[in-house]
RNA sequence: GUGCGUUUAGCUCAGCUGGAUAGAGCGUUUGGCUACGGACCAAAAGGUCGGGGGUUCGAAUCCUCUAACGCACGCCA
């Protein structure tokens, strides 16, 4: 299906070429005089010099040549040549009608049908998750689901930090503990037991406990340092330990994500790729890409346009040990062996841009992946306190993203009590939590989403739970009032089925049936430019649309049936369309709230 | 030092790829509840788009210089 910009431009386009001028000059875009017009072409004024014409009259021309249009009801030539137009009503109800009939309202497949793989979350295994993963999970959902919204085959990898020191940390400290057990039995030859020696809560204790004692303690770091090398060579007591603090600590992070609606299709981590790196580094070496400076082994990654100095890419520190560059790169090699990607997406901090452009060249000049496998780094900015640095606990310490969420579900179960109470009715506790779980998601997503994601942002708690203005509550809220009004009009004996969109009768129906339009064109571009903000805007501005006809239509009194029928069919595409976006965005709405 | 990013209303942010009078929300002021959900709607006030120069019919948007702030620049991730 068309977008409906392309449709009026085509009619634009058709007049420039019977008046005598190119057909280019005829792109229509949005009005934004929407006082004077609903759409406007430029073309006039842009041509005004290759015909050595005044644009005033050409623009009069090609008004002139559409007077009898089916698509466009007004055309004025204004000074200095604008062209304004306003659609016919008509055309604005056979676009939606189709709208309505088409799968996904419409929104054309893509040229090509992507294989993209996106690494996200990024947590790192037996440490909690806090505010610095919130971005990474939210911004990285929603593109997964945009992506394959649109048609691309998206895999989305968690790609765990499960294989570094850390590891070797928890095992050193476990052993100080827990001498006794068989794991640390170098001739113990039988099963290890299946229950893991430790909780969860356990586990985020003892790391950052041995942690710190290694910071302090130089011994006690070798003993780290002896622990991880004796996992990476695969000691069987430390792997099957190993294998304990995986399992603890995905079950604990599967949880956490699951309460974020975010789910991974594949848990892959840094280990996975292990075996594959002196295989990858010997090649390096052969093919005299890498080589020795400073005692690490290094990639140059420096290129003839470079504006800027280009440090080269390590591949081993100078002890021989592999780092975030060495997994980066063997993973890239890995997941092209194993999906052969057309693209893999990046999610992390902006800061390391320099650090994937590094990684990016030398698996190009490695031929690590193909040539035309994209690689895509995707920076997102700070989330910032009110005061404007990193967020924080009012202690200034690093907040659990639980506790956050728990902040503001409490924040959210007190609005809706508040609310029932104005309203008189008994507030059910168990329905409160649970709409309050749906509707604090919302808050939290959108407040993050909204804002394009390359840019630091402010999370202010207050803001993003109210119900009022530029928020996720509003949006949910919206689409409650619609359900409300749509299961009203079912108890009154009306059917949702076999009902068609009519053309608007005021400024407001046609204002809201105009903002459905832009759906299409909305999310190619929100796809395109990887920009969930976009979507943001877009259900912002229909939501405002819509509760503006709400308030000067009285639907369900409306005596003539078919004039209902279609506001009620008006109402279900707005809905569908709404739920369609939250989703995309990673939210969902409530029944009532 | 080099590079990247940011700078738009009191605050938080948009600005659809160069168009007319720069838009929202919050906050402030004002009006609307005999309710299809007022958690809403309507209206007002509020801006030399960091600053200078340039490109052209026309610039928040493109080029250039400049200022402030943030970030990154080989053995962290």
């Amino acid at each position: 299906m068309q977008k409906i910009l392309d449709l009026i431009s085509e009619e634009m386009k058709k007049a420039f070429e019977e008046a005598g001028y190119d057909a280019a000059l005829g792109r229509a875009t949005l009005s934004n005089r929407p006082d004077l017009c609903e759409y406007q072409c430029n073309g006039a004024m842009a041509g005004a010099k290759k015909y050595h014409k005044a644009p005033l009259v050409i623009a009069q021309e090609v008004a002139q040549k559409l007077t009898e249009s089916e698509v466009l009801a007004e055309v004025s030539a204004v000074a200095p040549g604008f062209l304004n137009m306003k659609v016919k009503e008509s055309f604005v109800r056979d676009y939606l009608r189709n709208m309505r009939e088409n799968d996904k309202f419409g929104l054309a497949k893509p040229e090509k049908s992507k294989k993209i793989i996106i690494d996200y979350g990024g947590p790192n295994v037996a440490k909690p998750l806090h505010v610095g993963h919130l971005r990474s999970a939210i911004i990285g959902e929603s593109i997964k689901r945009i992506c394959r919204y649109a048609g691309h085959e998206v895999i989305g990898d968690i790609h765990l930090g499960d294989w570094g020191l850390q590891m070797g940390l928890i095992i050193t400290e476990l052993q100080k503990r827990q001498p006794d057990l068989v794991y640390f039995d170098d001739d113990y030859e039988g099963d290890y037991p299946v229950e893991a020696p430790f909780t969860i809560g356990e586990l985020e204790e003892i790391y950052p406990t041995a942690s710190a004692k290694s910071k302090e303690d130089e011994s006690y770091k070798a003993d780290a340092m002896e622990a991880t090398y004796k996992l990476q060579s695969g000691v069987r007591g430390y792997r099957a330990l190993w294998d304990h603090i995986i399992a603890v600590s995905v079950a604990d992070l599967k949880k956490n994500y699951a309460n974020l609606n975010v789910e991974f299709d594949l848990w892959k981590g840094e280990s996975d790729v292990h075996d594959l790196i002196p295989g990858m580094v010997e090649m390096m070496k052969r093919d005299g890409y890498a080589y020795e400076s400073d005692g690490a082994l290094v990639v140059d990654v420096k290129e003839e346009t470079d504006t800027k100095e280009v440090p080269p890419c390590m591949i081993l520190k100078s002890d021989g040990a592999s780092l975030y560059n060495t997994t980066d790169l063997a993973t890239i090699m890995d997941r092209m062996e194993h999906y052969c990607p057309d693209e893999i997406i990046y999610l992390t901090d902006k800061r390391q841009d320099l650090y994937f452009e590094q990684v990016f060249r030398c698996a190009r000049k490695t031929k690590l992946v193909n040539e035309d496998t994209e690689l895509v780094h995707i920076g997102f900015g700070t989330m910032n306190g009110k005061d404007g640095k990193p967020f924080k606990t009012r202690e200034g310490g690093v907040m659990r993203l639980e506790n956050l969420i728990r902040e503001i579900n409490e924040e959210m179960i007190r609005k809706i009590q508040e609310n029932g109470e104005t309203k008189g009715a008994a507030v059910d506790m168990e329905q409160a939590q649970e709409t309050a779980k749906i509707v604090g998601l919302a808050a939290i997503k959108y407040g993050d989403l909204s804002n394009q994601a390359s840019k630091d942002y402010i999370f202010d708690m207050d803001r993003f739970t109210s119900f009022e203005g530029d928020t996720g509550p509003y949006v949910l809220y919206t689409i409650v009032r619609i359900k409300s009004i749509l299961a009203k009009y079912e108890e009154q004996g009306g059917k949702l089925t076999d009902i068609v969109i009519q053309e608007a009768t005021s400024e407001s129906e046609k204002s809201l049936m105009l903002e459905l339009t832009k759906y299409s064109a909305m999310m190619e571009a929100a796809c395109e430019e990887i920009a969930p903000h976009r979507i943001c805007a877009y259900i912002y501005d229909l939501a405002n649309a819509f509760n503006h006809f709400y308030h000067e239509t009285k639907i369900l009194t409306e005596e003539d049936a078919e004039k209902k029928a279609g506001w009620i069919a008006l109402l279900t595409l707005t809905r569908e369309v709404l739920e369609t976006c939250i989703d995309l965005l990673g939210f969902s709405a409530p029944e009532r709230m």
